[in-house]
DNA sequence: CGCCGCATTGACGTTCGTCAAGTCTAGTGG
DNA sequence: CCACTAGACTTGACGAACGTCAATGCGGCG
């Protein structure tokens, strides 16, 4: 389907780290760089496809700045004023929503490629926080502008639309599993797809590194940490997959398949 | 906020019926009906405030024609090629997935002046059915023309950005439910959800009738029939409801809420 | 009037949550 | 370089919540 040009290359010894080693000269404006869509190598991810050079030029104005985000700290927070999406370009972020009485929520993990901040346009406000389980990196696109620019260029209107109904598939996806599923096809079911996701990214089809806890895993598919381990445990059991903490590789990925989807026969 | 034309008036003798009296008269053409926003009563919801006439005119486009939905027959169905978004004239639907191994979910119900669709945008495809729980009406809105008096019109651009970040903002507190709340509190927050956009369509705050099965809720809130149905047994015990089959009374709205977010003390 | 789908209720079983103890690892500072 | 510590993870025992299975009741529709 498309190139990857970073990654890729030696997988193994290199477990699949999305973060870029940081630059490490110091910003002069706090976490504020400016930069251009248009050699970027994750366009393919979050940008449309097929733009004349006309509209390449048009597309980098959609991206502001740039903003680095440390580990443990929010892009964004339930509540704050909601102005730009935001395209991730290095590092992982958790979405978490928080019920009045303080439960929370898990509603996703996004890596590079991916945009976050959706949940803002109704409301003009945010919804949930996006928090950082890595050093971060993403491009901000304040939204005023991508609607702005989507008026003009038809390929970027369309795309906006299909990233929000990805975004509402995904969604219904993740609720026939929190509805319907039990904790081993709840486990397997989401170590596809990180791995499926990473894949496409250039990283390994069976090798991944886990960049959240077992509490964030339990709170993303609705069971208790120690569920979550001890599902792993089972698996690792059963000769499906490897796991040394946070680092995971998959030994029988039809195995996990299988758990997912169950055949009954043939 | 918004004036209801229609219902109201007279809540506990005429329970709250979204259904309109189905027009008698046979159309020629199989349920397609020529129409106009411009002077609909639910434009309020489904369309953006504040257009001046030149913009209402063109917005009267959007709608290419109206269709009849049996209950129980479907609007679309997984796998069928998206070509509209539709607005709920009259009636009540579900929408839900299923997994390859034949578990579904139900991932919503849809009222009046609700929009849907918007799940086949991503790939030119329907991933979910929406089936009428009765007798229906909607406004067939070709996905194309919206696009194109999106770049026209600003506000029906931002509307539809609002309608599907609404939408993931509902999953997002679908999700949480599903994630993290135990029986009582994924009904009792099934059912201030339902009441309370009923009553923003004019019907009571108070008293509703069911469209769905107790399976239909079960699906929807995770939980099998039994279990739904226990926990309306448990309601009733407790004085916050009065069900008989599909009618709702609810007698302690503030239990209710208090069931969803427990006050720890204060 | 009788049938069928939907709903209720009870008895029992399974899965997962809770609580608690103990282990491992990465990061820190001496 | 190593010991120490805090946080993350694992594992076990037990219990609660919900699912499963089955019997029965009810109401709407033909």
């Amino acid at each position: 389907m498309f190139e990857p040009s970073t990654p890729s290359g030696k997988p193994g010894e290199a477990h699949a780290h999305i973060a870029i080693t940081p630059v490490p000269t110091a910003p002069l404006s706090p976490h504020t760089i400016k930069v251009a869509c248009s050699n970027c190598n994750l366009r393919e991810l979050c940008m449309p496809l097929g733009l004349s050079p006309s509209e390449l030029e048009k597309i980098d104005d959609v991206v502001a700045s740039r903003r680095k985000v440390k580990r443990g700290s929010t892009l964004f927070r339930n509540g704050e004023r909601f102005t730009s999406l935001y395209a991730i370009r290095t590092g992982f972020f958790k979405t978490c929503v928080a019920s009045e009485d303080g439960r929370d929520q898990v509603t996703g993990f996004q890596m590079a490629g991916e945009v976050i901040g959706l949940d803002g346009i109704v409301n003009d406000h945010h919804t949930c926080d996006a928090v950082a389980l890595e050093d971060a990196e993403v491009c901000v696109m304040p939204f005023e502008r991508i609607e702005e620019l989507s008026r003009e260029v038809n390929a970027l209107q369309r795309h906006v639309h299909k990233i929000m109904s990805r975004e509402i598939v995904r969604e219904n996806g993740v609720m026939l599993l929190l509805g319907s599923m039990r904790a081993e096809e709840r486990l397997a079911a989401f170590l596809l797809n990180l791995v499926q996701r990473l894949h496409a990214r250039g990283f390994s089809q069976s090798e991944l590194v886990l960049r959240m806890t077992r509490e964030e895993i339990g709170s993303y598919l609705g069971l208790k940490l120690e569920t979550v381990s001890r599902t792993f445990s089972k698996f690792v059991e059963d000769g499906i997959v490897e796991v040394k903490q946070r680092h995971v590789r998959i030994l029988n990925t039809d195995a996990l398949k299988d758990i997912v989807n169950p055949k009954v026969c043939n």
